[in-house]
DNA sequence: TTTAAATTAAAACGCATGTTTAAAATGCGC
DNA sequence: GCGCATTTTAAACATGCGTTTTAATTTAAA
C-alpha cells in the first residue's frame, strides 16, 4: 500500500524537471503546478516562495552530493600521490549516486548547477559556500597538492574554467547531442559526455602555466 | 563638427552594455531606452523587435571578429606544423580588434556570446552557422590536423567544452575577479582571464582520450 | 461527532514585459 | 514656405509573472 505523493514533493519533481529543462528564471510556477497538477497556490503555501522552492530543489541533490564526495575526497587525500585525474574521479560515484534522487538525477543536477551559475549570482553559490565550503575547500587543497606548481590564483580560474566547461556541457548538452549524432551518425549518451569531459578537465588543469 | 548619434546606434550602444552585464532576457526595453535617452517604441520602429535588436548587437561584432579570425586561421594553415595552442593564439588578435567596436569591446563580445549560448538555445547558434560557417569548419579542420589522433566527434565535445569553459569565464567573471581580489589580494583584469584561460584551453583538448 | 487546524481551491492583485497605435514633431526636397 | 515622408512621442494594449487573499475542503485529534 503505497501513499500517493505528497503535495510538496508532486511540485519539486515537476519542478526540477523543468528547471533542468529551461533554466530557473525561464520556468514560471504556472508551469510548475500544471506539469504537477496542483495549485497555483500552493507553492506558495507550502514553499513560500519561488526562490525558496529552487534552493529546496537544489538542496535535494546537494545534501545527497556533497557528504558523498566529502569522503571520496578524504578518503584521496590520505594517498601518498595525488592526481587531478583522481581529484575529478571523486565526482564520479557522488554523481551516479543522483540516480537515487531521480531518474537522469546526475544529468539533472548537472544541468541545475549551470542554471544556478549562469542566472542567479551571488543566492545560490553563497548557500552551497554556507552550507559546504569545507567540501570546496578540501577539494581546492586535494588540486593543490596534485598541481603544486600552480599558484592558489591560477588554481582558483582554472577550477572556475573546468566549472564552466562542466556546467555548459550539460546545460547545451541536448542540443548538441542532436547535433552530434546527425554530424557523426552516433548517439551519445548523458553519461558519455562525462566520460569525455574528465579528460578535457584533468588535461586543462595540468596544462604548464604559460 | 561631429554629428550627434543616430537614435539606431544609442540603442545598440546602451542595448550591448546592458546585454553585456545582465544577459538578454534579464534586460527589457524600458532599461535599454532609458539608458539610451530615446523612447521606448524606437527600439521596434527601428528594429522591429527585441529579438531582432539582439542578433544587430551580436552582427556588429561577429561581422569584425569573423573576417580577421578567418584570415589568421587561412594563414595557420599554410603552415607545416599546427599545434593546438596555435589554433587558440589566432583568436588573441581578432579579440583584440573588438576594441575598435567599442572600448572593452573583447570583454564585451564574450559576455554577449556566453548568454547567447546559455539563454537563446537554437536562435543565434543558427545565425552564426549561416552566415560564418565555412570559418568555423575551417577551426574544426585546424583543430583535427593539430591533433589527428582524436576522432571528429571526439574534437566536436572538446571544442564544446572549450566554449563553455570561456563563456562561462567571461560571464561569471566580473563575480570571479571580485572573489579572486578578495582572496588572493590580487586585481585582475579581464584580458588576464584569457591570458589564464588559453593554457587551459591547450591542456585540455591536447589531453589523451582515455 | 465535534471542532480546530492544515490543506486545497479559485480568483484577483499589482506589476513588468514586449508590442502596437495614433497623434505630434521633425527633416527635407521642391 | 509647402507638403510629404520620416521619425519621435505618449499612451494604451495584451499578456504573463509571482504573490496574496478569502473561502471551501479535507484531515485528524478530542
Amino acid at each position: 500500500m503505497v501513499k500517493r505523493l505528497t503535495t510538496k514533493d508532486k511540485i519539486l519533481n515537476a519542478a526540477e524537471a523543468l528547471f533542468a529543462e529551461h533554466g530557473f528564471e525561464q520556468t514560471s510556477l504556472r508551469q510548475i503546478t500544471a506539469d504537477a497538477q496542483v495549485n497555483l497556490a500552493s507553492v506558495n503555501y507550502h514553499f513560500g516562495s519561488k526562490k525558496a522552492l529552487i534552493q529546496a530543489v537544489m538542496a535535494r541533490y546537494l545534501e545527497v552530493l556533497m557528504p558523498a564526495l566529502h569522503q571520496e575526497l578524504q578518503t584521496l587525500s590520505q594517498q601518498p600521490q595525488i592526481t587531478t585525474r583522481a581529484v575529478f574521479d571523486c565526482f564520479r560515484g557522488p554523481l551516479q549516486e543522483l540516480i537515487h534522487v531521480c531518474r537522469q538525477g546526475p544529468t539533472i543536477f548537472l544541468s541545475l548547477l549551470g542554471f544556478a551559475y549562469t542566472e542567479i549570482q551571488g543566492h545560490l553559490r553563497r548557500y552551497t559556500m554556507a552550507h559546504f565550503g569545507d567540501v570546496i575547500q578540501l577539494l581546492l587543497t586535494l588540486l593543490h597538492a596534485a598541481n603544486p606548481q600552480l599558484s592558489p590564483a591560477e588554481m582558483f580560474w582554472r577550477l572556475h574554467f573546468v566549472l564552466g566547461a562542466t556546467v555548459f556541457a550539460q546545460v547545451s548538452g541536448p542540443a548538441l547531442r542532436e547535433i552530434a549524432a546527425a554530424d557523426f551518425g552516433e548517439a551519445i549518451e548523458a553519461d558519455d559526455v562525462l566520460e569525455r569531459l574528465i579528460p578535457f578537465l584533468a588535461g586543462g588543469v595540468d596544462a604548464p602555466s604559460k
